[in-house]
DNA sequence: GTAGTAGTTTAGGCTATTCTAAAAATAATG
DNA sequence: CATTATTTTTAGAATAGCCTAAACTACTAC
């Protein structure tokens, strides 16, 4: 630590490393070294190590005990990781026949391997699609980021009707029971009754009635119909 | 070197190691480390660090300045690389729009990172080829090998019809030559002249006359029209 | 504001993969 | 069969990513 060599932005780690870094830092102003240790499953001096070098790669804004934050270069190509991700998601789903518990963890091996003419390729072949199979927003080449306003499934009035608009997790355990109960993006979905102290929400998905545990329906982001939220 | 753990099959660096020495075995007896080393672009003492690792994982039998063969796990993993290997390059060809050319520096990459569930839906899709974009032989999951009787363009007789069966390289600018100069695997062949003094070669591609150098024709194999060869 | 706790960093190490330079063994030559 | 020349191996070193244990900061609660 003497001489400490910049990160270099192609490594399988960096680039995890800056996906961690995004995608905290949509929840927190500056990202802990324990933050990244726990999402990255390393240990926290890796994250410090890594950290450092990766601010003199100038990917990362990193104070001492303060964390850290993206630089511009850096979540460009955190964005760019994303994309990859994303895409490569979508491409196992709508062309290989992958259910959507599979695909996460065959995207982050993926990501890093594929060239940008294999990203191009899938692009053109999906038709640029904004939307990966989870329903996250795939950014465009640009880093351009479509917005969406969505909702927590939690947090949906009741009587209110809306679609499902994501579902945020990549443990296929969690994916597979939600796919069982019958979400499926952009499915019609209206909470029936909310059982007190964090009970079952009882909803009707496409006119079928359902039972979800709270704690499953955490994992769900619906966007309501037609401009009744907020 | 006083400890040395055994390599695990996993690496990168183990699986194209595999891959070369399978490869070179089919030359020759034992595979040297200079030979290795040259094929894999890494230093002779890499080569002998290697192979040490491999023998304790028994991947290879290596003997002291006599080289490396591959054991029957060894052999067993080299062709699942291959196969994986080439499953991807047709892929890449067949479904993503790729050029011959582009396919293998893209494949060398894809060969570590993706699963066997990934393979598997390629096989499907692929309907379960045989042979790869280049010609060349993918093995079959249970390690099989559909045999071919090929022979060099430039060991073709005058005037006996034959047709291109095999590109065999990896070097892009090779290939984009022979590309267009029309050699397209199936097409039909025939000598017309050989100018002496590793002079070129005077032929007809499916009717249409071409010439080629000596040295591009020796990346052609082919198969001789109804049993003539021999 | 000081003590305690929780979170971070430093110190020191380890492995896989690579390298160069030097020594040793094998192969080729007369 | 000696002497070269060519290969191959050993020795020693570097780097990226990791780790654990110990030291240190920063925040929290009296
Ligand atoms: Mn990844
Ligand atoms: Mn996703
Ligand atoms: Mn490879
Ligand atoms: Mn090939």
């Amino acid at each position: 630590m003497v001489t400490m060599r910049p990160a270099t932005a192609d490594s399988q780690s960096v680039q995890d490393f800056l996906k961690a870094v995004y995608t905290l830092q949509q929840k927190m102003e500056r990202v802990s070294t324990n933050a990244l240790a726990e999402m990255l499953s390393i240990s926290a001096p890796s994250v410090t190590d890594m950290a450092h070098r990766m601010m003199l790669a100038e990917l990362v804004n990193y104070e001492k005990y303060h964390g850290v934050r993206l630089t511009e270069t850096g979540e460009r190509e955190a964005l760019r990781v994303i994309r990859r991700h994303r895409l490569i998601e979508l491409y196992l789903v709508t062309d290989l026949g992958y259910a959507l518990h599979e695909v996460h963890d065959e995207a982050e091996q993926l990501e890093h391997a594929v060239s940008d003419r294999f990203i191009a390729a899938l692009a053109e072949k999906l038709d640029h699609p904004t939307l990966d199979p989870h329903g996250d927003v795939i950014p465009a080449i640009d880093g351009t980021f479509h917005y969406r306003e969505l909702c927590k499934l939690t947090e949906l009035p009741l009587g209110i009707k809306a679609k499902v608009a994501c579902l945020t997790s990549n443990d296929p355990d969690i994916l597979r029971h939600l796919m069982d109960k019958g979400f499926t993006l952009g499915s019609q979905i209206e909470i029936i009754a909310r059982d007190p102290f964090d009970g079952p929400l009882t909803i009707l998905i496409d006119g079928k009635s359902a039972v979800v545990g709270c704690t499953a329906a955490t994992y769900i982001s619906v966007e309501q119909d037609k401009g009744a939220c907020k």
